[in-house]
DNA sequence: AAAAGATCGTCACAAATGCAACGAAATAGA
DNA sequence: TCTATTTCGTTGCATTTGTGACGATCTTTT
């Protein structure tokens, strides 16, 4: 093997770890989308919102935006849909009345906790496919990849997505 | 400390796997894209279609969507927008004229190689950062999701993405 | 305390994306 | 061979998303 010519192919895609994770990503997302959005039409800003709201009890939209990695008005619309649904309400805050709280109506709260629980279920059946090994390697891998990136998020920019 | 209103919360979002990917996704992602993006202008769909191309040679339209996740229309106007750039030309099949084999110029090589060169530079850096248990962990994650996956792509649907 | 600047959430507009339908061409079936 | 069906890639249209600017409000500076 003299590998002379190696000039080989300058990038194999499928083993291009950003690309990799990418995919892999929209395979998972999608699939779990599919409850949220068969079950209750709900879009992914609309669900991230609901479980950042349900997770924290009472936010500012700005803050779940700051959580849940949204941009403003992706936040804004998820809110005025929810809203609509009469799955969220907004309190005005007094103190500073530019802000407004916003928090899950019973119903809200409902439709959260059951949209928990598939999420549970969901990653409990994900897991199980993995394999204990291949669930702890992934788990492992994305331990190391968010205390990587963490910094360049506080030094970048402070809405991303 | 009583707890006795642990009245737990149903989601942690920072612990949910699909979440977790799919952030750690985007920040990788975006990062990654800079790079095409602040030297060529490229979108996300054209810099996929050139790194298909340049990995394979000549490929249809519809391989190229196959291969990398695209819905066809993106894939379309990808090809359409690198056409425009001359990095890409087409070349009608003969025996199939309902297709075109699609391939880099000279141009549209230099540039993929140029790119591909960060490519392996931004992997490089970022396993750096990961550390190599990180790096290892990451990849075998990876692996166990893109098995368990493929299954699921094969019995759903064609063109995801 | 007035002026300048920053922040909050929204809206109008522009760009990107997905969906459905299409013409052209190939294939399968009668 | 003639018709029906499928496939290829593109286009028009609707939806989603991002960008910039805005009014309102709060904070900082002078």
């Amino acid at each position: 093997m003299t590998n002379k010519r190696l000039e080989r192919v300058p990038l194999i895609l499928e083993d291009f770890t950003p690309y990799r994770l990418n995919k892999a990503a929209e395979a998972i997302s999608r699939r779990f989308s599919n409850q949220y959005r068969e079950q209750y039409g709900l879009t992914r800003p609309e669900w991230r919102t609901l479980a950042t709201l349900g997770q924290f009890g009472a936010l500012t939209a700005t803050a779940i935006g700051v959580h849940s990695s949204m941009h403003k008005t992706k936040v804004s619309r998820a809110v005025f849909s929810l809203e609509q649904r009469r799955w969220l309400k907004r309190r005005r805050d007094e103190a500073d009345r530019r802000t407004e709280h916003l928090e899950l109506t019973p119903a809200g709260l409902k439709a959260y906790e059951h949209l928990a629980r598939l999420a549970h279920e969901f990653e409990t059946d994900l897991f199980a496919k993995l394999g204990e090994r291949g669930a702890r390697d992934l788990k492992a891998g994305l331990s190391a990849l968010e205390t990587y990136y963490r910094q360049y998020v506080a030094v970048t920019s402070t809405d991303d997505d």
